[in-house]
DNA sequence: AAATTTGTATGACAAATATCATATTTTGTT
DNA sequence: AACAAAATATGATATTTGTCATACAAATTT
């Protein structure tokens, strides 16, 4: 069993406030897992039961909505946390969490969890802040969808997805999505995001080999949008 | 000065946790506003410095977006807390509350809330789960946002505004709204608002006099969308 | 009461986006 | 390597939505 305390990305999140002994009886009950690309972490309507730590991969969080099409409302990277939200309204899952990589994530159980959101307050304000967060992320990405065009939305969730995620040494965004999951981060037709990223594309602002994404003129996009 | 413990409307919101102590201390530190329809509460980017309980009037929660228009996200009525969130992130507004009645609120400094906070579990919990609401409520908010019609969102709003804010004694819906706001709320131009609105009219779904409008044939209303 | 401003309504048109069809490419499997 | 399945790409077209112009109505001011 790895011990918590020589995580290194349990320093990114909330659990940062957790003091040596809190580390070990967390290491004692934890479950660590390893997902598959494509493969649920939870999805919507489960019973959760806990939170889970993110220490390898990116998932994204989304929803099916009633049209049939999975609208992705989050990314989420290393060190951060899922189900929180869950957790403080003991409800189930209001969203699906897949993985878009291979992952390591750990479970940690509900009850541990809330002994040290009750007994820790310096923990208790930090998942606090990271919800805040969240919601102000949230209410920014309504504004986003009701006021801008599909083609904004494609410029700035390619800038996002670089700036987040980095590049890999060819100069290609990291983070790797379907056509179809790019075009449900945006919010569109799957054709749609395909078109416009030929246009792009044509325009010389990014570079597509593949599955492979180039920003070529980040200045130009962003301008451009 | 009013008594916080005698007033009606604390007891729908987190500060129904409060003790008596607590509410008589809250008493003497709150301010009472009247605020006019129209009038700002605050305003996105202001530094609140405390929170306000609404005693009486409806309120929008908006955001001015890069195109020029104001998104609604969220309508307030009486019962609830406004800037929550800024004063657990210590962040200035995220968005403008702006008043669609005459309205009532009181102010309670940050100060005396944070003491709340930290000496009594049960409210910061309360404060916590409404988040955390806030939270589910904006990513089903995103979703249909990103994937619904026009129409859809139209119909839904209407409804929405009929259970949550209730008729008249005329059976118009009780808020109203500018088709403005309208539009602002669907995420949609006024004048496609307006258009949409015409076309539920002739199809006998609802009926528009004036600022008034009736919901003719709910069950219809909604298989139509 | 007349005049001005503001909000609502509608037509005409343009632009954006979705849908359906089909081709091409890539990926995975046998 | 050959095949099947899935993903990507593109054309054609329909639909939705936005924009601009204008008319009308209602509220406000003078």
């Amino acid at each position: 069993m790895n011990k918590c305390e020589q995580c290194i990305v349990r320093q990114f999140s909330s659990l940062k406030a957790l003091n040596k002994d809190e580390l070990i009886r967390m290491a004692e009950c934890k479950t660590s897992y390893t997902i598959k690309k494509g493969e649920p972490i939870f999805e919507e309507g489960e019973v959760t039961n806990g939170i889970y730590c993110i220490k390898d991969g990116v998932c994204k969080l989304s929803k099916l909505s009633d049209n049939g099409k999975d609208q992705i409302v989050k990314l989420v990277k290393p060190g951060e946390l899922l189900g929180q939200r869950s957790m403080i309204s003991d409800e189930p899952a209001n969203l699906s969490a897949i993985a878009l990589e291979d992952m390591e994530v750990c479970f940690i159980p509900r009850s541990e969890v809330m002994q040290f959101f009750n007994e820790n307050n310096q923990f208790s304000m930090n998942v606090m802040k990271t919800i805040c967060e969240d919601l102000k992320g949230a209410d920014d990405h309504i504004v986003n969808m009701a006021q801008k065009t599909v083609r904004q939305r494609l410029v700035e969730t390619l800038i996002y997805l670089e700036e987040t995620f980095g590049k890999n040494e060819d100069g290609s965004l990291h983070i790797q999505l379907s056509r179809e999951e790019l075009a449900g981060m945006i919010g569109t037709a799957t054709e749609s995001c395909i078109r416009l990223l030929s246009e792009l594309n044509k325009s010389n602002l990014i570079e597509l080999n593949g599955k492979k994404i180039f920003i070529t003129d980040k200045n130009k996009l962003k301008r451009f949008s």
